[in-house]
DNA sequence: ATACTCTCCTTCAACGTTAAACTACTTTAA
DNA sequence: TTAAAGTAGTTTAACGTTGAAGGAGAGTAT
């Protein structure tokens, strides 16, 4: 490898005004500059990160730290916070805890000692103390989709408003004409999107009685389980809602099987928006979470708190529906 | 951060006896070695893989060079080498490249001046003359999934042996009593897959005609209009090989939109088993491209170059066969 | 003429770690 | 008893880069 002492020599300079005018720093003569940066282009000189880091204390590294990347959930948010790093000179490793929460704790310490510049951690990856823990060490760090009621308030965090989308399935089902609806949720870690839904029924005056509401465990066989139990109950909804998009589409399954015909004789609203929802048959009316804008106000909070500008350190992103062919008006 | 050299003072050594104590290697004594190790516990200290990579030349950090982490194909293949790269101590870049090839070259450039230990390139990330300019200088690669016929033969590489897995769909139809088969397949970056399966009808005795041969570009909406091409002629296809899954659901839409039955009046075999292929109505029969196995095969080849461990430079994994509900024998 | 300033470049030391070379002491061997 | 071999450490220098301090020379002001 070719260093800039290498560069140094050629030029006829030292190592240290070669530095000068890569980093734009030190005053250089014009005819020097010019000298130098030809060497650097003959030679195909490359600073080397590695030695800047140590000098500097900084590695242009960021750590993004999620359960497991092959859940389809990350990918899209990997991508997007890798662009944007990149945009600013930064790279992104890669740090599947795989739901081990025990070692993610060494996982953690493992990243430290790379002198990681930050860090985004996803909801669930690791345990929120041994995060924590890592934030008082002055590690700049973003916590991501954490369940708001948990955080630590006083951590950096990125989440999406889900009682605003728990809102927007209500608003699109009551516009419907759907008063009679059964709710398959998972709790507690889905009550935000269960109220939101909720709340927003009783504004427009229609109770949701508790007997309407159905446990899930947000896999695509709770939902169809929820909804066979539903369906045995003399309560005869006209629409269910899901607070993720495999439960609804469970839901749809047990009712295609169970005869009925959806959305006509029975509309599903799910939430995340999936890629399957869209493909799926019927294809799936969902509430949308904002991967990208997620992934973006992240990667912006985390930047910000590395180079110290002023930045909130909290923000929700707003969900949108998605209207696909799942939900008709009521019979 | 606490330092080797905080380390040695508390423990009354100098940093090349701690040094030695944390490797293995040089020789301490018992008594100083405990010392040591009860002073490296006690402030918490972690080596700085920054100036230990400066010194030895080695990083501990591989890149993962592929289009988009986006594209559901690669993220399990990524969890896999994420997983097997860290038991063996290495973190794993992610690298983006967006099919921007151009500044893919940037790209490699800079990963380069990281130092980093090695790279795993997917196909089409970066421009294969760049990939190779990288292996010239040295640096462990591995390919991965690179159209076998258009590799430098030099160069490591892992891929699928997509012959057979066209063979494969072909058997299933071949066993299904399927004589009348229609084509839908991506030319020429799908030449193995198409050929494996017309020389395995053409073993069989059966021939399959070029005009039954259709053109896609791996996309649903290709598979769609193929189909429709297809019915349009005078071929009464029983059943459909498409060389990937969303060219083969989009045929099955297309049927089911033209009111034929699946796979009652036609099967559909595809070629990946994409995650939604399981889910889709009907399920997808499908061959299988086993990504863990991929995965393990290229980040176990490659640490085989870097720690210069003799190794196979090429390696090819076999595909399966997944029966579900869209291929019936022949009415 | 002297002091001051400015530009341009060099020297020096340091970031944290670790191999190689060296020293001091102990043990073993002939 | 002396040499050889081994053990347990230390000293030194280096990996590649860069910030601080310093110096040489030219230009400017008094």
């Amino acid at each position: 490898m070719v260093t800039i002492v290498d560069v140094a020599h050629k030029a006829g300079v030292t190592p240290t005004t070669v530095s000068y005018v890569i980093n734009g720093s030190g005053s250089v003569g014009t005819k020097t500059r010019e000298r130098v940066q030809a060497a650097i282009a003959e030679l195909g000189y490359q600073p080397n990160l590695v030695a800047r880091g140590l000098k500097r204390g900084k590695t242009m590294t960021l750590a993004f730290v999620l359960p497991s990347i092959a859940n389809p959930f990350y990918p899209e948010i990997a991508d997007e916070v890798d662009r944007i790093a990149r945009l600013h000179g930064y790279h992104i490793l890669l740090c599947n805890t795989h739901a081990d929460r025990t070692p993610g704790h060494e996982q953690l310490e493992s990243l430290v000692g790379r002198w990681i510049d930050g860090l985004i951690v996803m909801a669930s990856s690791v345990e929120p103390s041994d995060v924590h823990a890592f934030y008082d060490r002055g590690v700049p760090l973003v916590w991501c989709l954490w369940p708001e009621d948990q955080a630590f308030p006083d951590m950096p965090l990125v989440d999406v408003h889900f009682a605003a989308a728990g809102a927007l399935a209500a608003q699109h089902l009551l516009e419907l004409g759907h008063t009679q609806v059964g709710i398959i949720g998972e709790l507690p870690n889905h009550a935000h999107r269960l109220a939101g839904f909720c709340d927003a029924y009783t504004q427009a005056g229609v109770r949701v009685p508790p007997s309407h509401i159905f446990a899930g465990d947000s896999t695509m066989e709770s939902g169809y389980r929820a909804l066979v139990e539903m369906l045995a109950l003399p309560m005869h909804p006209t629409a269910v809602y899901a607070t993720n998009d495999w439960m609804a589409i469970g839901a749809i399954e047990a009712a295609l099987d169970q005869g009925l015909r959806v959305p006509e004789d029975l509309a599903v609203i799910g939430l995340d928006d999936i890629m399957l929802s869209a493909h799926f048959r019927p294809s799936l009316t969902t509430v949308a979470i904002p991967k990208r804008e997620l992934a973006m106000e992240a990667i912006t909070m985390l930047l910000n708190l590395i180079e110290k500008r002023p930045t909130p350190t909290w923000k929700q992103v707003e969900p949108h529906l998605v209207v696909r062919h799942s939900t008709l008006p009521r019979p």
